[in-house]
DNA sequence: ATCCAATAGTAAGACGTCTGTCAATATATT
DNA sequence: AATATATTGACAGACGTCTTACTATTGGAT
């Protein structure tokens, strides 16, 4: 209940005052440029802007592009357990436990015990979780959109599908895969 | 020291019982479509990725990318202090005050007090720090280019195309952007 | 010389993320 | 049935990241 008045993003206006800059130490942008140009490097601003992105727009609903990934999981797959929240996300179990626990608290879902299975926490989204699922749709979309603002559509769809390559190459070397298990 | 007998990367050979899996059949893969087409999805899974083999390559040097970042950063500029670095590689301050005290642990970089003025920390590579970065260069090319192993050269020139598209539209208006500082 | 605004850095807290380890529970093997 | 193995989840620890608030210092304005 701290977020209400934050209509325009920031824009950061006061980044860079003057170009002229002393820089006593600095007479190179050059010298830098072998690690701006690896491509990990790209990829943790990337994320990062996108990360940011989402902050800004979805700031009045107090969700993370985390928790927003699990709930909308949880809205299309209920009684999922955490296990299943984790594989369909590429998350770690204890990352799901966590950022699960957090919606917890905040009456988003419930996690109950499975009933044959009780090693197992059933995850279902309350009613406050589906009304704040259906209320921050519209500013989830304006962060899709905002974030791809700089390319054209057929760039947008350039990139998607060269991650796509990337990561559907990648997904099984890693420790925490995607299993788009249908469950 | 504890790093030693772990020449093949995990290459986590459980993750997928049937290699040949029908994506077609499972009626819930679609489901989650329209969260894994989100740009963030992929950009939150290509940078986990990205870790995780920077991580594997480079594991028996202890070093995380960020970590790697400002060691390379001091190299090529010594005598930064962490306000410069952090503006180099786009970090918080607070971050970086954090990593940087890491590698200072580590005695792998040198924080020395400013002469003239007081309230900077100016860093400095140490003899071990700048013998990693020697010996991590190999293992560093590795990563980077298994990560980019899936994609033709000019796929690979593309995505960093786009990614820097991206980025340079978003920069300054991300609350950490690069500043690129030479003047 | 004094005061104030800006800057460098730290501290505390929160979240995301992974690694390990451990306990409880399920399943498979014998 | 009894034991061995696998799985779910929790907990602890570590690192990266950002936010907010605070201290110390600098530098400029009066």
């Amino acid at each position: 209940m701290e977020a209400s008045q934050h209509e325009d993003p920031p824009l950061n206006d006061k980044a860079p005052p003057s170009p002229a800059e002393p820089a006593e130490t600095a007479p190179c942008t050059k010298a830098l440029a072998s690690l701006y140009a690896r491509p990990g490097f790209k990829l943790r601003r990337a994320h990062q802007v996108s990360l940011s992105v989402f902050a800004e727009e979805c700031r009045a609903f107090e969700v993370t592009t985390t928790q927003y990934g699990i709930l909308v999981a949880l809205r299309e797959r209920p009684r999922m357990d955490q296990i299943g929240v984790a594989q369909a996300l590429g998350l770690d179990r204890s990352t799901t436990g966590m950022v699960v626990g957090l919606l917890e608290a905040r009456n988003l879902l419930q996690r109950s015990r499975h009933e044959t299975d009780r090693r197992r926490r059933v995850l279902t989204l309350t009613p406050q979780g589906e009304a704040l699922l259906e209320a921050i749709g519209p500013a989830a979309e304006r962060a899709r959109c905002r974030l791809l603002e700089p390319l054209s559509e057929e760039q947008a769809r350039m990139l998607g599908e060269l991650l796509d390559t990337l990561l559907e190459y990648h997904d099984r070397r890693v420790r925490v895969p995607l299993m788009r298990t249908e469950g």
